[in-house]
DNA sequence: TTGTAAGCGTTATCAT
DNA sequence: ATGATAACGCTTACAA
């Protein structure tokens, strides 16, 4: 690979010279100019970024850290960073951590060595205090699950508040008895959002049922496992409020397996708004997160914070329920 | 930020043993360790990446360019990547195009500038020869989407072969009339399996009717438009084949809102296998790609690659038939 | 076992 | 308008 000193020695000027074409600097000979250019066309050169970056010490470059990209709904949060970010001239690169911590460890990574300016991070595979000490050194957001510390700014939705309304919606659909099949002991979203079905059914003076709690998972297999649990009880409950449309889909289709017909034996609500709650049969009756949104908020953040305004506040967006066919 | 100078001072030896420490070097005196150790803890020093890769000229990371994360199909290949990319020592960074020439651009020139030692590319929204080029300039992997080039080589599925077996598949099960919703004319995957079907239909003596072909694209919004098209038509046909899952889903939730029920009324046949085509109702009778393997194996050919062995050839996997419930 | 110093490919400062 | 040259942070001969 051709170097600047190469274009240089070809076309007879300093490296330094060459380095102003490159970048455009002002103050270069038309004649000079277009003699650089040709040499870099012959030699085929492109600028090592590498080099380029240690100069600079910064990359424009920033990281997006998933657990998994097979997820509808971060797909939709990553569109709303990606464009942000193309707005503010930074490149998005995601990693993926698949619940492993040796792959949060390499992502991370990518920040100590400088590989990438920030992060916007919406997973969380890592003790609290650790992860508080890294938002301290380095520049990062968090989208979606919230935490206790404060660290680093957070973009989402108040999950108490819209798994309030959701539980409020279905009590005035009629509904008493209601199932909530959640996101996993280790899920704060999943924490608050539980917090919010107790408020509203405490509200109401509606007992809790504690069996009707199931902890199986954000995924498609936590619906199904979710159904199979719940058959075994004695009497099916009016409805089931799952914190993923995902997990929401798996019910309907087990229940459906079973002979029992949504909404009409029982109604499933789910939660995100992802593309498959409308593609299904029947459509799903979901708690929408402005997803696009809380991407593109996340990247506004983090590209202040990389301009060096100081740390910014959280920042908590609305939810709304979009009415489909799966309640009734 | 410290950096390796700091350590050195603060050890009080030079960087050239501080360096030996990181890398762990064989010959360094447990004791002058334990200090370099120590001055690290203090200082919260953490090497740049930017200044080692300079130096080595590589970087240990890899590029998967995508158009889109959000397709399941396309994030069930990056698992396969990921998983040998991290037995290889590579991290793997993604970085979508999204059907933007731009974002190609500057995804490209992550190459170009050795952010990453090579790619493993999805997508193709550049002229033929030009990706030629780049394909014989840098380390490159093609994955899935066939082309006709070679100059570098693809690892996917015979697109020909497996739409000729949907076909006779269909044929099999009594359907001579069949739509087919394809997946766009830029699409060289899409045109190779138009190939098969006419081979198929061909075979069996069954005349094509070119009404009955639709250029819709890979999404769930082409099966509702080509729902939509189809019934302008007088009669309807006895099957859709749709080139991706997600279409066929649009297609029968479609004909489902129109009051024609899938499989009774009309059979519909997917590609690919993601995982809606178990999720949803009816499951969706398709074509099996082993999505995981195609990542596994490309990201293999690339690392080869990455360690000097030649180019290596092009890899075919094998595909099959999943029945499912919409095809009777 | 350790240190010195060159060099990786840039950019930026300071002369000229 | 252009050129020398010193960084940027690291690794690695080569010397000691």
């Amino acid at each position: 690979m051709a170097t600047i000193k190469d274009v240089a020695k070809a076309a007879g000027v300093s490296v330094a010279t060459v380095s102003r074409v490159i970048n455009n600097a002002e103050n270069v000979k038309e004649e000079t100019k277009s003699a650089v250019e040709k040499a870099i066309q012959t030699l085929h050169y492109s600028p090592n970024g590498l080099g380029r970056n240690l100069r600079r010490l910064e990359t424009k470059r920033i990281l997006v850290l998933l657990n998994t990209i097979s997820n509808q709904f971060f797909s939709r949060v990553v569109k709303g960073i990606e464009d942000k970010a193309r707005e503010e001239n930074y490149t998005v690169m995601i990693c993926t951590t698949r619940g492993n911590r040796k792959n949060l460890n390499d992502s991370i990574a990518l920040l100590q060595s400088k590989v990438v300016d920030g992060a916007i991070v919406m997973t969380r595979e890592m003790p609290e205090e650790e992860f508080a000490s890294l938002c301290r050194a380095y520049p990062i957001v968090c989208a979606c699950e919230p935490w206790e510390g404060n660290a680093a700014p957070r973009v989402g939705i108040d999950d108490f508040t819209a798994s309030f309304d959701a539980v409020e919606f279905l009590i005035h659909h009629g509904k008493e008895k209601i199932a909530l099949f959640e996101g996993g002991k280790g899920s704060y979203s999943s924490y608050l959002r539980e917090l919010g079905y107790r408020e509203a059914l405490k509200k109401h003076g509606i007992p809790i049922e504690e069996a009707l709690l199931f902890q199986e998972g954000y995924t498609y297999n936590a619906g199904i496992r979710g159904i199979d649990k719940l058959l075994q009880q004695r009497e099916l409950p009016q409805a089931i409020f799952a914190f993923a449309d995902s997990t929401a889909i798996g019910a309907v289709k087990r229940l459906s397996e079973k002979g029992i017909s949504v909404p009409e034996d029982i109604s499933v609500m789910g939660f995100d708004n992802t593309a498959v709650s409308e593609m299904c049969l029947p459509s799903i009756t979901t708690v929408a997160q402005p997803q696009y949104e809380i991407g593109w908020k996340a990247m506004e953040l983090l590209s202040s914070q990389l301009n060096g305004v100081p740390k910014l506040k959280s920042i908590t967006l609305p939810h709304r329920l979009i009415q489909r066919d799966s309640v009734k």
